[in-house]
DNA sequence: TGGCTACATTTCGGCTCCGAACGGTCCCGC
DNA sequence: GCGGGACCGTTCGGAGCCGAAATGTAGCCA
């Protein structure tokens, strides 16, 4: 990744190349720093704690949003872990398979799947929480907790800023012009 | 994703659902933020600058390291980006196909490949470039400079904590004993 | 009952991603 | 010169990931 020391520099160059042109460097630095961060504590955490029982990130998040809620409808757990459904179905299928999660048939509306833990998925969360936790508390080691809080609130209101005002955004952007597809996906079928 | 309102909430549910053991509440919240806030922010950016020149994120990553450096050769490349090696040679592939990159021979060490951005990959970035740091205007919009800095500074610790002690903590997680290969990647060949 | 709309999950193509294995290149000491 | 180790990029298997299409159920109304 970039080299901290070097951000001011990059910023400069960046505007140099622009042949001058204005350029936000604290929110480029800032975003910048929030991936540099979260691919940091993700690959601490995935080669740590999450290691032994061979999980990926995205695995043990489905499986701790599974294990606070208590029995869930896939749609909601998708949306809390931040991927979309279609993921959310071959996470589900791999944690299956190892028998730490359980899909079970709505009783009232057939077109919903609830997902619960098994018995040894308890066990093991039961397990790994307190050690993820302990990571958290680690890679956070140089913020006392008031840092910690402030880091936090400052983070939720990017959050808040994308989720309330993002999709405005992007339609704006567009100028009401088609959202140009993505080239990969499904294609569309022969009609 | 997690609501932010029931973040108190939640960890108090994780204690007890842990029986009693104590929680690093700040540090959770602190974890879960930066990682709700990077998919936020990535998927608006792909979803808005990035969705007409069908780019995603980490190839425009790439690009944009090569942009700024010039030619340069992979290893640093794949470092600066932060994804492995092998995941870069799949990358660049798809930019070379596209014609934004073109990959080179080192002139004295026949181990290494240089990048370079095309003629059409500078015009691409000079025109996406300023989009892209608009974008990081818009998320950080609830933020001022003085807050950005203080955000970035802070997230900066956590980064140089793993980075410094990340590898000698995961060591001492294990006590010695094997890394525990991953389940998935290639398979030992016969031996 | 039949049809129609709404909604939820699954399927699928194309890509990213990791890390072990591999083959090529460099370089040091003999 | 010539091993042999160290380094570099690529290949490959398994999994994650998105979003559009496809599938299937619910519920309404004529």
């Amino acid at each position: 990744m970039l080299d901290q020391r070097s951000v001011e520099e990059t910023g400069r160059l960046v505007e140099v190349k622009l042949g001058g042109l204005p350029v936000h460097h604290e929110q480029m630095a800032l975003v910048a720093g929030i991936h540099r961060a979260a691919a940091a504590v993700r690959q601490h955490v995935e080669n740590s704690v999450l290691r032994g029982p061979d999980l990926t990130w995205t695995a043990f998040v489905v499986l701790w949003v599974v294990w606070v809620r208590g029995e869930s409808e896939t749609r909601h757990v998708a949306e809390e872990v931040g991927i979309s459904k279609g993921t959310l179905t071959g996470v589900v299928r791999t944690l299956e398979s190892r028998g730490l999660l359980r899909r079970a048939d709505h009783p009232a509306d057939g077109r919903l799947v609830l997902l619960r833990l098994t018995a040894d998925g308890e066990a093991l969360m039961g397990r790994v929480v307190p050690e993820f936790n302990a990571e958290e508390a680690f890679v956070t080691g140089r913020l006392d907790d008031a840092e910690c809080r402030c880091a936090a609130e400052l983070l939720r209101r990017v959050v808040g800023q994308v989720e309330s005002h993002g999709a405005e955004r992007r339609s704006s952007l567009l100028g009401g012009a088609e959202p140009a597809p993505r080239r990969s996906g499904r294609r569309r079928s022969k009609a």
